[in-house]
DNA sequence: CCGTATCCAAAGTGATACTG
DNA sequence: CAGTATCACTTTGGATACGG
């Protein structure tokens, strides 16, 4: 395990991953596959553009797979890719990072950083 | 350790780590204190505005630390909290990730997925 | 149902100049 | 040296409409 923040590696990986929706996406679809409107539905303050538009960034960089049933109607089933699925627990594991630090933020600071 | 990802800590998270200098910074902090034009210098490419801003972004989030040394000419310390240096090792495992997600897209795909 | 293009408002960002 | 304010410019994102 080298120190990758390093090489600017982890500039790429932030431009795929900046943003409101790549995680909350991530989180939506780590119990499985769903459909376009199904993620709107999930997320009711994405817009259609948005979404359409972070689906392709995400599926681009390898995390989520898509399927397109040709049909009509049309049916597109969204999923992750086998890296999406070991990307969730890193993702968890920040948010449960954050978790400590709110809550050692609404704890009382150590005596010796009082005035 | 829960799965944080459902609580929407992850939405904060991402407001303050998204965008391209969050965890570069973090990197270049990572090995101790820096003035405010050293980090500027390290980073040829970020603006004066945009780099004041993002300082006071970070350590309003408890990531990173200020210290004013009242004197002329001014000089004041930026350096990563406690909270931040335990923010390094998950960013750093972010950059692993990728890595080898970019080995993956670089190797041969297995043989199920060639036409 | 899913996707894309267009148009327009809003947020983000750099350059610059000024202060303590 | 570090920080802030202003302004012009660029980018982003929502609404909408249309196509397959």
């Amino acid at each position: 395990m080298k120190n990758v923040v390093s090489d600017c590696s982890i500039e790429s990986i932030m431009r795929v991953l900046s943003g409101r929706w790549p995680t909350l996406l991530l989180y939506y679809l780590k119990d499985g596959t769903k459909r376009f409107n199904e993620l709107r539905r999930d997320n009711p303050t994405v817009s259609h553009r948005m979404l359409a538009l972070e689906l392709r960034k995400l599926e681009a960089a390898g995390i989520i797979s898509r399927i397109d049933h040709d049909g009509y109607p049309r049916r597109v089933d969204y999923g992750l890719t086998e890296a999406g699925r070991r990307l969730v627990p890193l993702i968890d594991a920040l948010g449960n990072w954050w978790e400590e630090v709110e809550a050692e933020r609404g704890a009382a600071p150590p005596l010796s950083q009082v005035a």
